[in-house]
DNA sequence: CTGTTAGCGCTTTCAC
DNA sequence: GTGAAAGCGCTAACAG
């Protein structure tokens, strides 16, 4: 039923090399047969076989996109970029949901059997076990890191400790003294660097105006909106709870927004929240955050690996980090009492 | 590099046809020679190509996931789904992800590209034109639809109408008379039922009680957060602005309760709301809502192509309609002074 | 500029 | 049970 390129070329009356040079817009090929060529394969409603294609040419023209807890916002809005831009140079996304690790179904994801399926990778900022990550290396493909930058391939990222520095920062500016942390799980995979370097721009900051991090103050949100609702809730019941909150994803600071309101305090006059990411929903409730070019580093990821693919200025930028911004809406404000009174010791 | 069916054939000592019988576990293999053959696979390091596979049985052993707007929260879910059913049978996700038709850019997708490349295609609701619906069509693979059905394929969604009654009805029981509905474009682009079963539902519901739905009272909210907030505004504006408003998303709910806060209106003393789907972050916030088991949708679907493909009880349950749960949290309460009056006329 | 001719690596009859 | 051989549909030298 589907034309064959063998059927295009009898009925234009050239050979199947013909029909394949003039229709992938080749050189050496005549104007009028090129028309001529075109004109009969759509009439016939040719379409290139890819899998012969693949087989003749070794390239598949298609991109894994390797991604964990693919509902998640972060994710999402990544994953939107990256096909995008993958399909819009003729690229297939190869869409691979990592099972949540959490969850005990985490077999392991053998990288290898992406051999001879695509041609590159990326790789969402992901819990991959330390043999995981061995095998993306094995497969020998330009790879590009989102979120986290592994030796040996390339990354596009944002600098998360600056990220938490800024946060940090403007809640010190305000005058904040005892400020919390909601992060990530301590006992997540590795290289799943945000966390912990974001946790180290809190610490950083707070160090650099002579305030030591307590360790009650910093509290595991799973970067969800209810594991920030519980760890605000830790907070907040803390013989001296904090004045205002750094959570390291805007899912977590609403789950933090939630707490504040179930407990009657009012923010930002009780409680000063700052989160991480750019969320609409988020932004909408006036929160503050640091907000990162999620669609940009998803975009750019695609960009490097087709570009390293055409061997162009081959492994150029092999770590990008690209800039965030704070932005300052309504759930930050200086404390009430207690660090009014230190401002004026 | 990447070893070959023949070198397994090779140093296995036998034909790269038992080689192939062996590995995929077809019949008349003796015992002895498959452990053999697997072994010196798994020595080797041996994958078979998919590419060659592909060429030679005519099977891709891939499916299409072709979903607009994967950044909304209904979308990343179902993909997330589709992708773990899919990837759990051994089969690929093509993600294609359509332009979203509000920017200009949207010129149309061409389904018979995906000639060759696919076996099957899930599409998740959406906004297809109707050449597109034709091209999917003309495709003739298996074809599953979510969120709407479409005559000639496979189908799983939920009903609509019966959504939209369950959340008005609830409303009109709590002794609401006036309630808004805040839904979708009303020049969206055809066979995206949703919007307009919702709407159906609503005023049938109204009618039922003996109330004329206003036009008024009707406001697209486009499904974001954003065009919730918009909307409720518009609704709060009116002279005699509704005691109560049916959200045909929770993320426009969601909008609706920041529009409602930053008129300094309570919720639901002063407002009740009620959305659709079972968003977590609306949970959270404590919303009333009709909850739709979409990653059972999205698992459903991918199951139906997979059985589809297998010639197994061929186009078994064409149009599947999952079960609703209307959830009642804090966000909606009887009104307070309007119909009180009139329930004791 | 265009045609001829080998494959790409696997699957699949059809014999043995 | 196993092997030989003929493709699957396209691309890529290499001639001409």
């Amino acid at each position: 039923m589907n034309a064959r390129i063998e059927d295009v070329a009898r009925a234009a009356g050239v050979s199947t090399a013909t029909v394949s040079r003039a229709l992938r817009g080749l050189p050496n090929v005549s104007e009028s047969t090129r028309t001529t060529v075109s004109r009969v394969a759509a009439e016939l409603g040719y379409v290139v076989s890819r899998s012969a294609s693949r087989l003749a040419t070794g390239r598949t023209l298609a991109i894994a996109v390797i991604a964990p807890f693919m509902q998640r916002w972060f994710y999402a809005q990544a994953i939107a970029a990256v096909e995008a831009e993958l399909r819009q140079s003729g690229f297939d996304a190869l869409l691979i949901g990592l099972n949540d690790p959490a969850d005990l179904h985490h077999e392991g994801f053998d990288p290898l059997s992406l051999r001879g399926r695509v041609d590159g990778v990326v790789v969402l900022t992901v819990p991959l076990t330390g043999s995981e990550l061995d095998g993306v290396r094995r497969l020998e493909l330009p790879t590009v890191y989102v979120g986290a930058s592994v030796a040996g391939a390339m990354s596009v990222r944002i600098d998360d400790v600056a990220v938490a520095r800024l946060a940090t920062e403007h809640l010190l500016q305000l005058g904040h003294a005892e400020i919390g942390y909601v992060g990530g799980d301590p006992r997540q995979p590795l290289n799943f660097s945000a966390p912990a370097d974001r946790r180290a721009g809190w610490m950083a900051a707070l160090r650099q105006h002579g305030i030591e991090p307590v360790p009650a103050y910093e509290v595991p949100g799973g970067f969800t909106a209810e594991g920030g609702l519980a760890a605000a809730e830790q907070l907040l019941s803390l013989p001296t709870p904090p004045t205002a909150v750094f959570a390291a994803s805007d899912e977590m600071a609403m789950g933090v927004l939630v707490a504040a309101r179930r407990r009657g305090l009012r923010v930002p006059e009780d409680l000063s929240v700052v989160g991480v990411d750019g969320h609409e929903l988020a932004a909408l409730q006036g929160l503050t955050t640091v907000e990162q070019p999620v669609a940009a580093q998803g975009a750019l990821a695609a960009q490097l690996v087709l570009e390293s693919l055409r061997g162009q200025s081959p492994r150029r930028h092999e770590h990008v980090v690209l800039p965030v911004q704070l932005t300052v809406r309504e759930t930050t404000a200086p404390p009430r009492i207690r660090t009014a009174l230190v401002t004026q010791s």
